[in-house]
DNA sequence: AATAAAAAGGGGAATTTTCCCCATGCAGAT
DNA sequence: ATCTGCATGGGGAAAATTCCCCTTTTTATT
């Protein structure tokens, strides 16, 4: 018996899916959380579950921040991304985090049972989508490394202030830097992502979950 | 015992969901539908639902399309809106599409049932949020129009565009315009929505499901 | 110790966007 | 018949963005 636990703070989709895993008679539902904070709680009550099925983008802790933790604070338990996304950034930063799976919200609901078994007994499941990026991955030994798109923590955060009406002069002020600087980050975000616009950059944020809509 | 029928392409909300609702005895799952093409040919095969939970992003036919299909064709079917976001441009034209209800994807599933429920008897239900969205509907008899959004469909296939690295001049080109009249169509939305930038409006067409990520 | 990457900042010019003004033609409603 | 909303197009100026070039400092990795 495999016990699972869901983090998602859409209730409808989480209770749907408790449902549908109940019905597997080699499944248990541990628990269900709202967000990361809340999985936290729940984990350190002593709830410990084999697998947790995770949303990334979630309010007061989203699944990257709560996957990192579990990573060091609890190995042994396997996590599977579960996203709405399929962007490269999205599933990078997930499996970097320690994620053990990626899966769309979309996909069949056998292939949930199946990335569930096969996570608890070989450690990940990784959908064909995901392993053109593993492999783009390991490609990457130290030649191109364009292959990754990696921004970086303080470019993720400009782009939030990009995805709003403020100009590069409003940013700058917020942020208690130049403008000249602002506009530095953009180029280099553009450049490594070939992009061309602040709109392409915010495009990007938000199918990468970055930025949330 | 209030048929019900499922339109999503995220299958995994859907089959979930699905599990939800057949829990209740008082539902039975007709069918589900992966978006409007797939629902209208389910229906024309003469499988019809008391009740519709639709949402509204869908590929080849959207939950706006949809739903205006089955007001005409079908009546009596009750359509409740099921969505992630919550910008009224999208509430207002999901009602004026000829819904009976608004659902967001993180409502309790307690509130589901409740929906469904209140639908089927009384012809609606109204999620407060709706309801203040109602509310601003109504008292807009014909003094204040600022309260509706309402975007023309010459305006939200610009914002397509609109959304992508294209200069004013490129997308003039694409559309066969002067660049002065998208600049034109730019600043009347700005107007309307009170926005300032061309981002500005990119994110409001993404909240409101005009523009798909 | 050396190299590389990230973060901060700048100059200057070309391009684009934004913000005012404006006009015309057409469709539907009163 | 007139009025309104929508789509179309324009002029001109100010502001912002984009695109080149460049420097320095810090931090991490080898």
């Amino acid at each position: 018996m495999i016990s699972v636990a869901l983090v998602d703070d859409h209730k409808l989709l989480r209770s749907g899916l408790s449902n549908f895993i109940k019905t597997d008679p080699g499944f248990q539902v541990l628990f269900e959380a709202d967000n990361g904070l809340d999985l936290q709680e729940k984990i350190k009550s002593g709830k410990v579950p084999d697998v947790i099925l995770m949303d990334i983008n979630m309010p007061l802790m989203d699944g990257y921040e709560a996957t990192r933790w579990l990573h060091t604070h609890q190995p042994k338990v396997k996590v599977i991304a579960l996203s709405m996304y399929d962007g490269e950034e999205c599933i990078i930063r997930m499996l970097r985090s320690g994620a053990r799976g990626y899966l769309l919200k979309d996909a069949e609901p056998a292939e949930l049972t199946r990335a569930i078994q096969e996570t608890h007994q070989n450690g990940f499941y990784y959908t064909p989508m995901v392993t053109r990026h593993i492999a783009s991955l390991i490609n990457d030994t130290e030649s191109d490394k364009k292959a990754t798109p990696g921004l970086t923590e303080r470019e993720m955060e400009l782009l939030q202030y990009m995805a709003s009406e403020l100009t590069y002069k409003e940013i700058a002020d917020k942020m208690f830097l130049s403008p000249k600087t602002i506009e530095g980050h953009r180029e280099k975000m553009c450049d490594k992502l070939q992009l061309k616009t602040r709109v392409g950059l915010v495009m990007y944020a938000i199918k990468n979950g970055i930025v949330k809509v």
